[in-house]
DNA sequence: GCGATAGTTAAGTGTATCCTTAAGTGAAAG
DNA sequence: CTTTCACTTAAGGATACACTTAACTATCGC
């Protein structure tokens, strides 16, 4: 059973490294091994491992070994609910100011715009 | 200068704590002072003082002070480079998805196995 | 079987996070 | 002027992160 509903915090902190988000960003180019997430990155293949299993636990990838490889896949679903949450808040936010404009707006119908002193 | 182009380890990071997130919450129904996003949360307020400093150290938050009261107001543009990065990333996954999926059908048009020549 | 390949496990180190309490600072209210 | 209010600063402690090296296990090709 793969990893299938992380929580936000999960996946915001998953997305908050810049070696793991070079992971993804190559996981979006298709199916790689952990030695081919490895090759672009500073760093030993423990800690590569170690990240993978930041990905996995925040339910953003995918494994499974066959063989002695281990194929790493994208999973667009908590992508998208972190995406969701961002958009949700955004939007609230940005309705929020258009309210405001037509209400400062209405309060100052012959002003045409400008800060209040 | 409000702190305008944060990186976005620093915007992930910073949505990656619920007591942040629950605050940029707060802050999406309008400007709040400090105690006023402090008060749905359990713990102390220098510790709400610490969270925002993240916050506003991500560019997700622009505060003032008038007089003795920290006004806070969300800024969405940190907010729409993290969700681009997300969508971009996101996108780029399920159109490949799609290719393979248009492959597949094209190998096996009615049957369901097949090797290529 | 032998050696190379792909990955795993263990242990340790330095730094960052998240929280605390205690003691300020400075504007506002009485 | 004194107290209260809204924060702010400082210091410290527990845990979590991001690495490292060293040693180990399984598979693959010969």
């Amino acid at each position: 059973m793969p990893a299938a509903a992380a929580p936000l915090d999960r996946v915001f902190q998953a997305l908050s490294d810049p070696a793991r988000r070079t992971m993804l960003e190559r996981l979006t180019r298709g199916p790689a091994s952990v030695s081919e997430l490895a090759r672009p990155l500073a760093m030993s293949l423990p800690a590569v491992v170690q990240h993978l299993a930041v990905l996995e636990a925040s339910g953003l990838v995918a494994t499974a070994k066959h063989g002695r490889v281990r194929t790493c896949q994208l999973q667009s679903g908590s992508l998208q609910r972190a995406e969701q949450w961002i958009n949700d808040r955004r939007l609230a936010w940005e309705r929020r100011l258009d309210r405001l404009g037509d209400y400062l707006a209405r309060q100052t119908p012959q002003d045409d715009e400008g800060s209040p002193s």
